[in-house]
DNA sequence: GTGGTCTAGACCACG
DNA sequence: GTGGTCTAGACCACC
């Protein structure tokens, strides 16, 4: 079952955090159609928010097809989903984790590794668009 | 001089993106002390927002020491900040870069490589917390 | 400008009758794209509703791409809605008038002419998936 | 023997459903007094609905007087009922089939066609309130 | 001024 | 017990 992990320093909305969450775990194949999430209670229970917080969460991803809400049942990932093939990420997790080691070597805190990441992606981004 | 930008999907209040992004790049080096911010007008033409939205993310960086805004001249980075040694992070982002570029070729889009990275970087904070 | 209104005893809930308006009214060519809606706090006015329930509609109507809510401006009907090309119906309706007369004539209350509307709704439907 | 459908896109609560539109046959003289109801298990078997929901709205319309359930027998119109005297509405039926050809052949859609039915039915209802 | 989010607590509908 | 809706009132971000 995923857990749910807020960031309140990110400025990032809770409800979207637990939206962009559950897209990234089917993205990343870890939550696979007609899989169960939370309860809308167990997550109050295990994140101190308000249940209309969550409930908000599940509706966005309801109405957007993502999951599916099922009243007195619970909510489950939409059979129309289309996740990854839940490949083997252990390789390229390995690599990012001695990367990250190295980064650290460097000096950089999490603030400066985020910010390599992004601006890396930003100008891969671009070079892709142009190319 | 720095450049702005801002991700409308992420939900992070555009006030917070340009706060965000000045705090990073004074940590990758890419803004030391003394180097000046482009100008509320300068902001405003390239990003399309309100003068007053732009004004608040310097203001909220003034108070914090981290900025120094002189009337009449212009915004700086202040005198007093600990930026990095500005040392050389090509050969991380080099690396970086490949790494990106075996997660492509898995099949990893750019909502899943996030999810990866953020997921890494969350377990390695847990292992470090614990260690 | 559009002005809602509200049935309590169909069951519905207040805030879908307001999103199946918006878009009956996009459907019919009352609003076209570019049109302003009416702020929530005007909608509560007229109403007697709360203002999270108007929210929760435009939002709902957001999401799904259909209206555009700008903080601090307003909201508006999407650029990319299709409307109806806003011919005139006149003539349609002047004959549904008619009929209205008729069927009250023939003793039937509201309750039934939505009735009798209702089930040919259907079974035209029916037919028509048939042939 | 009545049949019901539900209609789950229009938030009309499913019990609630089943009690308008048994309303709506008496109101249509297609149910009289007298007449039989299907079975919950009937029902159920038909709609893919929760036996609680139809007992509830048996229930309901039991409460008002509207039906009669009767232990081990089945549910029934109840002989109080003042329904319609079932007079021939087929004239009025086929001038509404008319009407909605002409409707589609203007170009408007089911919903476009409600849409024009119920603001009509509204505007009536405003102008025999002045009058 | 606009819409957006969160909390708190109530009630409802469904299984 | 599940999710769904509404109210009330607060604070925030943006124009």
């Amino acid at each position: 079952m995923i857990e749910f992990h807020l960031d309140t320093a990110s400025g990032v909305p809770p409800y979207l955090q637990i939206v962009q969450q559950v897209r990234q775990a089917i993205s990343l194949g870890v939550l696979r159609a007609g899989d169960q999430l939370p309860t809308i209670k167990e997550v109050v229970g295990s994140l101190a928010i308000n249940p209309n917080t969550v409930a908000k969460a599940y509706r966005e991803l309801d109405l957007a097809g993502v999951i599916d809400a099922r009243r007195g049942q619970g909510t489950f990932v939409a059979d129309t989903v289309e996740g990854s093939s839940r490949r083997d990420y252990g390789p390229l997790r390995a690599e990012l984790v001695d990367w990250l080691g190295r980064a650290r070597a460097a000096g950089l805190d999490d603030l400066a590794i985020r910010a390599l990441v992004d601006s890396t992606l930003r100008t891969e981004l671009r070079l892709r668009a142009v190319g």
